[in-house]
DNA sequence: ATTCTTATTGCAAGTGAGTTGCAACATGGA
DNA sequence: TCCATGTTGCAACTCACTTGCAATAAGAAT
């Protein structure tokens, strides 16, 4: 099981938001170092990003931020809507990994042979989405779609 | 938080497969007494289960069958690809939760505010489905959606 | 600039889901 | 009935994540 290819860029690149910093000023909460390192190697973010990963990021930055302040600041920006939390179909073990969300959702495939992960959007997804809300009256404030299955280098 | 009602049959119910343990007797698994406990208590679920609570039941029939077993029953029955393993948007902690796998694929819409789960099936799932298939030549195995959002009752 | 309130941090300890090594045991085919 | 091999229970373990608390720093008020 190797690694997702270097090549394609992520969606949370093509399709930002506003910067991540200045969003969690303008709802009035606390601008500390560690968060602003913290939520800056987010938005860069090349790939998704699991919670060892961005600790070691940020110490690089600041060696002494700590891994349980990593925790905290993932579950304030879950909390406010700006982190989209992802299983990548628990490939890797029980951890989750972490994305900037962007303006428009997109799905995850993770590849069961090469551990390769990939992102698709489509109108279907939105369609889909419309189409729950308005049948079951239900309003959607985070989706989470994944699938597993083989890659196409894997089928060759 | 309450809890899901109770006059919402699972579509596990609805759109059952074949036998449990048939199916894992025709694919040469041993079928012990163990596993004949905790795939039946899986294929009668009148709801999405977790591990605790698959054990409590499974407990009830054969007080010394222990909590690693039900772990390893259950990691057996998804490398068949006969149980989903869903996340319900980890309203109750990082636990998982487990359904025997029906003849056609459904989503699932948890509410954040009283905790209700509800099973959504749509031709639209399944196009979005075939168009990855397609588009990406991705041989799906297992696919996985979950909305967090406010239901019809929530929201009055 | 200085003070002050209060949110946030680092640390250490804890929780809880899930895994593993191994000896005893049960399954199902010979 | 016997036997080879897969499976179980147990205890100990790993790993992701959480919590209590005293020290610290943000940023608003002065
Ligand atoms: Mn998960
Ligand atoms: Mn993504
Ligand atoms: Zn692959
Ligand atoms: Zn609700």
């Amino acid at each position: 099981m190797g690694t997702q290819p270097k090549h394609t860029m992520l969606a949370a690149q093509r399709n930002p938001r506003r910067n991540l910093a200045e969003e969690l000023i303008s709802r009035g909460v606390r601008m500390t170092h560690q968060r602003r390192i913290l939520v800056d190697l987010i938005q860069r973010a090349d790939r998704h990003l699991d919670v060892l990963t961005l600790w070691r990021r940020a110490r690089s930055r600041d060696s002494t931020l700590n891994k349980v302040t990593v925790y905290r600041t993932l579950s304030l920006l879950k909390k406010h809507g700006l982190v989209d939390e992802l299983d990548l179909m628990h490939l890797e073990g029980e951890k989750h990994f972490y994305e900037a969300r962007t303006t428009r959702d997109h799905l995850h495939l993770a590849c069961l042979k090469c551990g390769a992960i990939m992102e698709f959007e489509s109108s279907l997804f939105e369609k889909l989405k419309g189409q729950i809300e308005r049948e079951r009256r239900f309003s959607i404030q985070v989706v989470r779609m994944e699938a597993g299955g083989i890659c196409a280098a894997c089928r060759g």
